[in-house]
DNA sequence: TTGTAAGCGTTATCAT
DNA sequence: ATGATAACGCTTACAA
């Protein structure tokens, strides 16, 4: 048996029912079962009918590189997540990732998701940024994104409906975000109230803007109160955040953490249990985040709620409408949502 | 400005540059670029050289939909994740995707992750499983699988590469999975050795084969041993292992937990720590996966590893070789690994 | 209401 | 070593 032959068994095993074959079938023309398939007006119903039959029976699908090369929509959406030095998604993804999932099915979009890095992004045929600059996917959803990043400007000229989660150096940029302004400024407030005196902050990578936010908002919730405190930045993980707080345990009398992210949160956590401490009782914690593994740290972590559902339902609707309909004008591209403290036991 | 103008100005500012452009500019012909693209040797070496600098200077991407529609591979492989009552991800899953997606690029593959449903898969246009009925992705991880899953059935009709990771019931299915027999009997016979006497195992959803083979193991270990030992099954989640453990501590002596996944496990501690209880010196707790979260709980939880790592090389290795070359016969399909116990301070 | 023919951007065949 | 031309499966003018 010869290579071609093993091509030809292959080839006929694969053998793709296309329009043609429906045409022949039903009797009528190509344009008429094409017709069919994009829901045209102007087919006699029982000409319909007959042509949806011999396509169930037949189990056709369209073809979508057919489709695509001539300009329609496959309504693929991908969200991209950022590289992060190769850790990719962390705890509050999985929540989010469920509702985009969820939502996109009512929306008649489907999402895939896919690396990307908002410091390298190639345009070459081995990144799965090249789904966008081929149109094989029609909008994307960017988790997280950095000043001046160029994917963003990349969406800007090419016209691709695109949304950002995080909050973007420009306000032009479509983007959907927790006010993390009001984050920082919430959870230092809200631990002023609760009488605590020295307060440290961890925070992840200042690179992202977001971060940036959550700090000026903390300083100026703490500013002219009677307070002590401290920002710590690139506490980029549970570990780094388990170490730092192990190091600075038992020094300056510190009282509380106000930890971004709940999963850092709990490395700090075990911190100060190695310490012998007691939460809240000699240190308080709060977290960000609202992640279900928050009610079952011991004690249940207090922490500022995050609506991914929310989030997730207001990132697609910015990109479905667009996707669908190329004249689509945004009448609000920008959404900060309202952080709000959920008080547990931790604080 | 009418509807059509606006279609023109939009066409022209997405001008996609061809590989016709290309060979007018070049002055070659179109073949001769093609050529060039797919790297084929009968070119001469200038010419090459000119081509390539006109493609670079042009930002010339090869259209998708068009190599797609002649035949060609997208190089993109779709990882599924189980739908499971619309959870989607867990915390392994994390760990598996950044292997994957980290090693997918030695490999010259594209990775992307869409849910899918083994009860339910459809081959319409709303869902992600078309991906793959279009050809759009040319291979399929599949993260777990159920007796009898009508995917596998497809993808086996239509040549499709693939493979599971998880253990099906048929040992002709491409898989790589931790031997789960060893993971029950290993964890068992361990707890057994630590002198433990009232053995309570917390497993999932026993669809997934996965799970009937850990029990199985795990009796077997038990068997014919001096010691109390129940299995609850259907414990999904956080929530449920931490409202199954509060039901029935205290009750029946217990005195180690065996849970099936790190993430349940913290539900399973915090009933602990609420019953007053320590670990381990009044409850113990053996976990699998082997999460990072597990160092960082208090006391670090001692696990059952799972080489994440080496899991995703092979998944990728076993379909990588079959995309990139159709007869491509694999000498080995499916994959066991030897479960380690990692002790740390939870037994 | 239906059909014919051209074209989307590639690759494959067969020349030269 | 290079090129003309026909596919691939579909949509869109334009006719009928």
């Amino acid at each position: 048996m010869t290579t071609r032959d093993i091509k030809v068994r292959m080839a006929s095993k694969l053998k793709k029912i296309t329009i043609k074959d429906i045409a022949k079938l039903s009797g009528y023309s190509i344009k008429t079962v094409s017709r069919v398939i994009n829901n045209e007006v102007s087919v006699k119903a029982e000409t319909r009918e007959k042509i949806i039959k011999v396509m169930a029976d037949n189990r056709f699908q369209a073809n979508m590189f057919a489709k695509g090369l001539k300009g329609n929509k496959t309504n693929i959406i991908v969200v991209f997540v950022d590289r992060h030095d190769n850790e990719h998604l962390s705890m509050w993804h999985i929540i989010l990732l469920k509702y985009l999932f969820n939502y996109a099915k009512v929306v008649g979009m489907k999402i895939v998701v896919s690396p990307s890095s908002s410091s390298s992004f190639s345009l070459d045929d081995t990144d799965a940024f090249n789904l966008i600059t081929n149109g094989l996917a029609n909008g994307v959803i960017l988790l997280e994104t950095i000043e001046n990043d160029p994917r963003v400007k990349y969406f800007e000229t090419t016209n691709i409906p695109y949304v950002v989660f995080g909050e973007p150096d420009d306000m032009t940029v479509p983007s959907v975000s927790l006010d993390n302004y009001l984050v920082g400024y919430k959870g230092g407030a809200y631990l002023i109230e609760k009488g605590y005196k020295n307060i440290m902050f961890f925070v992840g990578d200042t690179t992202f803007l977001s971060n940036k936010k959550r700090i000026t908002g903390f300083k100026n919730a703490l500013t002219e109160q009677n307070v002590n405190y401290k920002v710590y930045t690139h506490v980029n993980s549970m570990e780094i955040a388990y170490s730092t707080a192990k190091e600075i345990i038992g020094k300056d009398n510190i009282d509380a953490f106000y930890v971004s992210g709940d999963e850092r949160a709990i490395g700090v956590y075990r911190a100060i249990h190695e310490a012998g401490l007691k939460i809240p009782e000699d240190i308080a914690v709060l977290g960000v985040d609202n992640l279900k593994v928050g009610e079952f740290l011991f004690p249940p972590i207090s922490t500022i709620e995050q609506d991914f559902k929310e989030i997730a339902i207001l990132c697609l609707d910015l990109i479905a409408n667009q996707v669908k309909d190329e004249q689509y004008e945004l009448t609000k591209k920008t959404y900060r949502l309202e952080p709000m403290v959920v008080e547990r036991k931790s604080t």
